[in-house]
DNA sequence: TTTGATTCGATACGGGCCGTATTGGATTCA
DNA sequence: TGAATCCAATACGGCCCGTATCGAATCAAA
């Protein structure tokens, strides 16, 4: 992880870990087929499970409150090794496939349960595409986050948010 | 680009483009300094200046079709190179600058044009985000080509659309 | 405690591609 | 026609790949 963060997955060298751990090359290879899954399991090893879902009462507000959350491990060390697993996950579906199974999906679990209160609460359609609506919040942070072409800012996030939720909550929730 | 739309950016190298080209290696690096800059130009000289934009009456419509086209593209042999391009660029500065300014911040350009009629006719309020907004509507897109956890469909494509379209335009235009 | 099997760190190996240097033949241009 | 330039081909050292080999250390079972 380490190494990771200061070079990115492109630049990482199975021959740099190895000796940064004080440990034969072959050993690595002994226990991980390639790069793509060492570092797999680095990253998602490293990954917390939040135990504190936002619950405020309000669908927006939660996930409000979870889109900012995740756009400040975008803008931190954490960034960087996300940024490195999607660029290579491009030239190995293994990698991608990992990235989508160990990190997006359980985030998404949690989002489902934040989407699900607000079904609930009657403020979202029942039959509304869940993973469409997620695409649709996330989607431009992580595309601003690849891209670089503009800046995560807080009131991006807001901004977002906002224009995405205006459009499928119920009740004329227009802000 | 016959290499790198068979390969990708990644496994693309120098020597099977020269090879390839009939070409001596050190020829290829007398006129380009890195593979990022060869592959940017080779890229971005293929890419054809749209030259009809639709223009339907309604901004919902104009950037719905604009969305359509660019998922078309997206799902076709330029798709993968896109995403090799914006996967290296993950460990490559000047790569991910190159894509940045010869590709997205053109077709931006074209998408302002459909903005500012939305603008004038009323149908959108002058003071929106102009890029916020863009990254809205295609962020979502990216998302999804880059990580491939759902598909890229048409009505992906409408649904997105829709959603955001209906929390910014004026006029009560929720669908 | 002994013994046999695993795991380990270290090291060496062939291979691929990097980016550079050299060279001799072809092309360009005054 | 002669000088300068551009070129393809080739060779080079270097980095890292993934594999093989080999004693030393560790561990489990008798």
């Amino acid at each position: 992880m380490e190494l990771l963060e200061q070079v990115g997955f492109a630049e990482l060298t199975i021959e740099a870990v190895a000796s940064n751990a004080a440990v034969g090359k072959a050993t690595i290879y002994r226990w991980w087929p390639n790069k793509a899954m060492l570092v797999a399991d680095a990253f998602m090893s490293s990954v917390v499970r939040e135990t504190r879902f936002p619950d405020t009462g309000s669908v927006r507000e939660d996930l409000r409150a979870q889109m900012q959350r995740l756009a400040g491990i975008f803008r931190g060390p954490r960034g960087r090794i996300i940024r490195s697993l999607i660029g290579g996950g491009q030239s190995d579906p293994e990698l991608i496939a990992a990235f989508s199974n160990r990190w997006l999906i359980p985030r998404r679990a949690e989002a489902f349960g934040i989407l699900q209160r607000g079904i609930d609460r009657g403020q979202l359609p029942a039959d509304i595409d869940r993973n469409m609506l997620l695409d649709t919040l996330y989607g431009p942070l992580y595309f601003r986050m690849l891209v670089g072409h503009g800046p995560l800012s807080n009131t991006f996030i807001d901004d977002v948010c906002d224009a995405v939720m205006s459009g499928v909550m119920l009740n004329g929730s227009k802000r």
